[in-house]
This record gives structure tokens, C-alpha cells and sequence, in this order.
DNA sequence: GGGCGTCTGTTCAATTGTGAACACGAGTCT
DNA sequence: AGACTCGTGTTCACAATTGAACAGACGCCC
């Protein structure tokens, strides 16, 4: 809304802002599938998404596994390491060919004082991202599976952007819906056999087209 | 752990650093029970709490309660309005009495510029909440109601300062338990009569003194 | 084509958690 | 004292969710 030109995730190129100061960066590209990085690796390295997807996962010790964010082209990711964490608290998977900026941690401290349209980016995002994980923790809190599922289809779909009914991208199984909502796969499955009957959503092998007025799963109590 | 002086809550003194740049800011104090904003009131502002605690929590169209957070010294909060929150999306209030910085936010976003170490801190301190809330959110995915609450217990008593078990300060309702990890309070009653009858903890009128042998209601799959 | 792995639809008993109700005791106010 | 509120202990019928199992469908590889 209110952001500056440099710290919108669009058009900021932290590449330049690397340079300018000085700064080690490697450019790396994973293709779909690829591990980033793994709980428990050290974390000596901040990453900046400049194209693609990356899932951010997390495995309980008895082997369950809780999908925390989806991230994004402008997203940072690995940040925590900057913090007192010092090894990776989840596992990045590339959800689709990635490229990043990988970024050691004492470069990625030094530039924050040195490039202020890097800093900018870095607090912008991680405001948003704040954001979102609270929204996020506020619905497992106060919902049932079925608000959260339906509120996971909406948030996928981009909601916000059109009018028209959009389309999730192909390649989302139940099992990670699941791990998303905190909930079973069965349950899921039923869930969206549900919302299909209904005519909230219309599942095909391209992918799952969802209906604005799926929203109503959301909103009424 | 690798953090400087000057991100360090301890030791940080924010008025010092909102002077030297010139920035406008009111020190306000607050009895207990009182309300810093409210959900819906305009973002104008953001927080830093000098002394003393606040609740950040959120009520849903049904008027359910979900606590998001407990602050204390150090602090901030009421920052997503630097983002593009134009409201705000929980409520605040104080737990015991509360001496809190008010920061315009035009003025907090030229101060981030100007000042580093305040900059520092706040980057410092929104890693950290971002690990925090990540934490909690990742428990909500993963685990049962039993376990929720004997991490929220372990938390709220200081686990990992001293060997010795700790106390909760006294006034924490079960109704507010319940809230922090989306429970009903009957559940939350029937859960701490429980962890009793099993040695896990003490309940008296003073407090709740907590064993650190709950640690293995959490850590038990 | 045949085999193999992954994703899905479906079922079902067992467990977990809810929501509502009622009783009790400890303040507080007048 | 009486009336009132608030936090608590407890119970219970019922709803939500799990976890495990099995079968079918769709690639993909050799």
C-alpha cells in the first residue's frame, strides 16, 4: 500500500544492492523437487527467492509432517539463522525450477546497514510474512478443518486478484493439503468431495478450479 | 546468541535513539487490565514496550478468543501497520502495569533510516517473533490439545533459565490457557487436574509451579 | 505389457474434543 | 447478610477427527 518502489517484491532486484555494496552472493538453480536445504543443516546463509516456488516444511519427531509457508519470487527464506537459530528449524523444497540468491549471514548483516533499499526489503517482508504466519496461526486456533481447508483452497488460488474464478496450479496433493490444515489426508479427501458436491470447487486432473462463493465456508459460522 | 549490544532488549534503550534522530514519540503507562488499541481501531502507531506485559489477542465473528501472543520489555508490537495494515487486527492489553514508547509510524519508518541500532533491534525483534509465532503455529499443526497446553505451561514459566522448576506468575485463568491453545476451558480444567494427579505440576492460589518432567508429555509421541 | 510407486476414494471403530449445564467457593459491593 | 460476579471442578451426550486398512486409477520405467 503504502511501500516504496524498492521494497516491492516486483520490482526490487536485490542482485544490484549486492553488488553496490560489496557484497558475496551465488546465484543457484534447483530444479522442481529439490531440496534448498534440510532441518537440522547449519544455517550460515540467508536466501532470496528471485524466481520459482519453494515449500517450507517441517517433520515432528514421529515422522509427521506440517507444511509452514509457501514462498514466493521477492520472499526470503532461511532468515531465522540471522536470529540465534543455528541450524535450520525446516526443510525448502523447490515446488517448481527455483532460482535464488544465497547470501552468507555476515554479508547479509553488513549490507542491512550499508544498502537502505535492501533493509527496506528485508523489514517489508518480513512484516508481510509476520503477517501471514499470524493469520495463519489465528485460524488454527479458532477453526474447524473444513474453514481451514476451504481457506487454504482460497489463499492458493491467489484470491484477491480477479473476479473471475481462478485456478490452483496442477500439482498440489491431498498429503500436502493436509500437512497445510493440520489435518488427515482422508479427511481432506472427504472434505473436497464435499466441497465438489456442493459446487464450491471443481476438481479435474488439471487442477482444481475454486469458486468465489467458497468463501462462504470461511465466513459463516 | 550472536547478536550485538545493541539489539539486545537488555540493554537497548530506544528513547535514546528516537532523540538523537529527532523523532517525535510519547512515553504512555498503563494499569493493568487496560486496553493499548483495540481489532479495528486505525494503524497509526507502533509499540515498544519499555515495562511490564501485554496480551495481543484476537475475537472472531463468533466471539471466540484467540491469544496470538504474550510481549514483554523489549518488545514491539502493533508493527503491521508499517506493512499494508491500515487497521488493527488484535486487541492489546496490559497484563500487569505497562510503560510503553508510542511511535508515529512515519516517523518509526524515517527512524529505521536514521538510526541503526534501532533498526537492529527491530529487525532483531521481529526474527525472533517470526520464530516464535512459527513455533506455535507449527505445534498447532502438529500436536493434541494435552501437548499444546504443556508446552504453553512450560513457555510461560521461563523453561531453560534454571535447573530448579519455576513458577507461572499467579493470575493466568484457565479461560486464558484455553485461548492459547485453542481448547475449551472445560478441556483446559480437565488437563491440568491430569498433569496433577501425575506430579507434573502444583496448582495452588499463588501459582501454578510446573515440574520440568512435563517436558515429556510434549516430547512423548 | 507387466510391474511398481504414488495419489486417490472410501469405509469404520476408536479416540479426542466440544458445548452446555450445574454446583461450588472466594471475592466485592451496598 | 444478601446478592452478584468470576473462576473453577465436573459431568455427559454428541460432533469432529483420527488412523488404519483396502481397492482402484494413473503415470512411469524397463
Amino acid at each position: 500500500m503504502g511501500s516504496k518502489k524498492t521494497t516491492d517484491a516486483k520490482t526490487f532486484d536485490a542482485q544490484t544492492f549486492l553488488d553496490s555494496a560489496g557484497a558475496a552472493r551465488e546465484v543457484v538453480e534447483y530444479p522442481r523437487s529439490e531440496i534448498l536445504f534440510s532441518q537440522g543443516d547449519a544455517a550460515t546463509s540467508v536466501i532470496y527467492i528471485q524466481k520459482g516456488g519453494v515449500r517450507l516444511s517441517v517433520v515432528s519427531h514421529a515422522g509427521r509432517e506440517a507444511v509452514v509457508a509457501m514462498l514466493g519470487p521477492g520472499d526470503f527464506c532461511g532468515e531465522g539463522g540471522l536470529a540465534g537459530q543455528s541450524v535450520r528449524t525446516a526443510t525448502a523444497t523447490a515446488l517448481t525450477p527455483t532460482t535464488v540468491l544465497v547470501i552468507a549471514k555476515e554479508e547479509m548483516i553488513r549490507v542491512l546497514h550499508a544498502e537502505h533499499a535492501l533493509s527496506d526489503r528485508f523489514i517489508a517482508y518480513m512484516l508481510d510474512r509476520n503477517i501471514r504466519i499470524e493469520e495463519d496461526l489465528i485460524h488454527q486456533l479458532l477453526n474447524s478443518s473444513e474453514k481451514r481447508l476451504a481457506r487454504a483452497l482460497l489463499l492458493l488460488a491467489h484470491y484477491g486478484k480477479q473476479d473471475k474464478p481462478d485456478r490452483i496450479l496442477s500439482k498440489i496433493s491431498q498429503a500436502t493439503l493436509a500437512d497445510m490444515v493440520g489435518a488427515t489426508r482422508s479427511r481432506v479427501s472427504v472434505l473436497l468431495k464435499k466441497f465438489t458436491r456442493l459446487g464450491f470447487i471443481d476438481v479435474r486432473p488439471a487442477g482444481i478450479t475454486v469458486n468465489r462463493s467458497l468463501l462462504s465456508v470461511v465466513l459463516h459460522e
